[in-house]
DNA sequence: AAGCTTTAAGTGACATTGTCACTTAAAAAT
DNA sequence: ATTTTTAAGTGACAATGTCACTTAAAGCTT
């Protein structure tokens, strides 16, 4: 089946798990297609499913009581549901939110599937595992970048991994602000002073970067 | 044995590891005392070790190039080392770094016990997800609090949670700084101006609170 | 096509927080 | 009793966040 090849190059600790201690990952799962702009879990949600993602994009992020929001990290196809895991296991309340940013394919390995997996297979273990040190990491890197880097930085850096002098990046300033837990005024006071300088060209709704190796520059410090 | 009972009742899931799956914890582990002081681990540290904290505390925080900290957790009994526990598993770099605050009591379990211990018992497993989803929980919340929350609330919170009227609190305006991911200066000038309300009263190194109510009042919003 | 409506972005004044280059003062060490 | 170390204070300024708007572009609506 093409899907199989396709979910055991995506999550390559899963062939292990396949091919080593005989785990039939398609067998007792379910593949779902979520469509854009689906709130897959929030605060107190019950979670009956281990959330593999096959394609597509789903952002996690959590929102102020004056409606600020800031994105937490996003799971990209390859990527599984850490904070729906950890509900899985131990039901307590997230205090985030998961909103899926295009049409999703995922893989939903029901709650008992996961529980025998996990019981006899090391190399599931590790997967999950390895999806959890992930998390970890980046909201590490997280907050040391939220509590240390300068915004003209972390803009920058944005502006860069997300387009290029070819390819514009279709956003908004508000979305940006979002992204990188600042307030769009700022943002757009920042994108401003890129534009001034040559390194940008804005347009409603658009990015484009004209000046590539200035923007590295920031960066190298 | 009296560090049995202490141990089974600090993590009542090891209780069931230990009733229902026959899990001898203490047959392949190892009780360590560890000074006050001691960077337990640091980026890129190899990790040979499940720790278990039995008494003490460690706090977990990363540096900045520029010297400026910011604790992002602190385990105390009761709690595991999430991070160690990770590199256990991914052995990937991580960007933080672990001291002990005070002597810290820890049981040691050797990575192939832990990996076996993984296989063998649900309990097992429910312990060591359960304080992995904590971790998670804990270091959203932070992002949480460094993003949206002001820093008058966030030092009042820290007040009210480390010392009460009779209990001054004996610390450095730095290490506050640090707790709380600000600078020094910062802290400094909140402080006098709770001082100046008559809400604390301030020495070297001590911070007394005069005027519990004005701070709860702080955060009640 | 001209006028509404919605959404995106701009603006200036001001508040909060962070940074820098110091000074002052308390505690510890010799 | 000095010196040395460590903690805290200070003022000027820069960066970021907030507020209460205005302006403008894009999508609808008849």
């Amino acid at each position: 089946m093409e899907l199989t090849n396709t979910i055991l190059q995506l999550f390559p600790k899963l062939n292990e798990a396949v091919s080593k201690d005989g785990i039939n990952i398609l067998k007792h799962s379910q593949q779902i297609t979520i469509p854009e702009g689906t709130t897959i879990f929030h605060q107190g949600d019950q979670c009956l499913n281990y959330l593999l993602v096959i394609a597509g994009s789903v952002k996690v992020f959590t929102r102020a009581e004056n409606g600020r929001e800031i994105v937490l990290y996003h799971i990209s196809s390859g990527g599984s549901c850490v904070l729906t895991t950890s509900c899985l296991i131990s039901s307590e309340d997230y205090p985030a939110e998961g909103v899926t940013e295009t049409d999703v394919v995922a893989l939903a390995i029901p709650k008992p599937v996961f529980e025998q997996y996990m019981g006899e297979s090391k190399a599931f273990r590790k997967q999950v595992f390895h999806s959890y040190g992930d998390r970890l990491i980046k909201l590490i890197t997280l907050v040391e970048e939220i509590s240390f880097a300068k915004l003209d930085i972390r803009l920058a850096k944005y502006l860069l991994e997300n387009g290029s002098v070819n390819t514009p990046i279709r956003t908004t300033h508000q979305a940006l602000a979002t992204e990188l837990g600042s307030a769009r005024e700022v943002i757009s006071r920042q994108l401003k002073e890129f534009e001034n300088k040559g390194w940008v060209l804005l347009n409603r709704g658009k990015i484009e970067i004209t000046n590539h190796d200035a923007l590295a520059n920031l960066l190298a410090h």
